[in-house]
DNA sequence: ATTGATAATGAAACTCAGTTTCATTGAGTG
DNA sequence: CACTCAATGAAACTGAGTTTCATTATCAAT
């Protein structure tokens, strides 16, 4: 039987100052373009969501973007945020997580390859993986039920190893 | 490579009368034992939940689940629907299932295999499948990274095939 | 039967993440 | 400078889910 590949995602590998703006000025790029194709503008707002997902090493709430943003803007609103959280996921650039809380978690899919998650009940912290063989037989079950995809949701709740070496023993 | 087994299991194979009869003491009785465990009675009201949900063909909402018992019984509130929901979703013989349209979708776990679900966007229809394979490398992942299950949702949505059919060649 | 203790219930109120409204501001055009 | 319309943020609204609370059912011990 193949081996299979998984990797580990966050903490997202570091990138050099230099790395970060060429990547910024991708997405951005890749988001202004979006925009211009509904006949919208690239603002400052818009930008700063943007780069508050950029810079974050976690999972971030529509909240905790809100939070981050009003630190550079203290004028920025909570219906902005949301707004432009829809926008960047219409493009395809941010995908909704789950989350153990009640509320919804957003992160890039800009630069990384399709993962799965693994969210840990204890504490809440979300591990990403890639399975290459599991989406592969989830293709397979999609085809034979005539069914088409768009987009799909794994997620394994459950305790972190970190966790577990915490509480001891108890599961 | 390994060929994938994977079934339909709604709508639910019929069941005779007698068979149903059978089934449904097992499973008022797993409730009651649960129930007893904590002090608690097997009430009517909560006896009406549970049949319901046994009696569908398909996944209800809360809604849907105090609807259907209050035609039976005029009286039955939404708050004791919710609790029994939760009630059965401790002890184990519920689950709770996603859907398209915000609200939680329930179904029994009781006498069926574990399986995942794919959920067509345009008619809200729940396709449930199995797929041994995509355990077995998800069971692999979870061991790599120190991570311990305790259940999962995985969820794929799309376009079913009569959906598919009904619209057309548009996706 | 009567009492007292506690489980159970349902109507209504509340929560709160998410979403919309609306008056105002800003950016761009002729 | 008008004029248009995108964009914004404060505040109001929404609605599934949840809790409160006054009342009722259950049942064990008199
Ligand atoms: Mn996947
Ligand atoms: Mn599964
Ligand atoms: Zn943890
Ligand atoms: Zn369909």
């Amino acid at each position: 039987m193949t081996k299979t590949a998984e990797v580990i995602l966050f903490p997202r590998n570091a990138r050099t100052p230099a790395q970060f703006q060429q990547w910024l000025a991708t997405v951005l790029q890749t988001f202004q373009d979006y925009l211009v194709t509904r006949g919208l503008t690239l603002t400052h707002q818009r930008e700063a969501v943007l780069r508050c997902l950029m810079a974050a090493q976690r999972h971030l709430s529509l909240e905790d973007v809100y939070a981050e943003a009003r630190r550079k803007d203290r004028t920025i609103g909570r219906a902005t945020v949301f707004r432009t959280l829809r926008l960047l996921q219409e493009c395809g650039l941010v995908a909704e997580v789950g989350s153990t809380d009640g509320r919804a978690r957003f992160e890039l899919k800009a630069d990384r390859p399709h993962h799965d998650h693994m969210i840990c009940v204890e504490c809440g912290r979300i591990l990403e993986f890639e399975s290459p063989m599991m989406e592969r037989f989830q293709d397979e079950a999609v085809k034979r039920h005539g069914f088409v995809a768009l987009w799909h949701r794994h997620e394994i709740f459950g305790r972190c190893a970190a966790c577990r070496r915490l509480r001891g023993r108890a599961s």
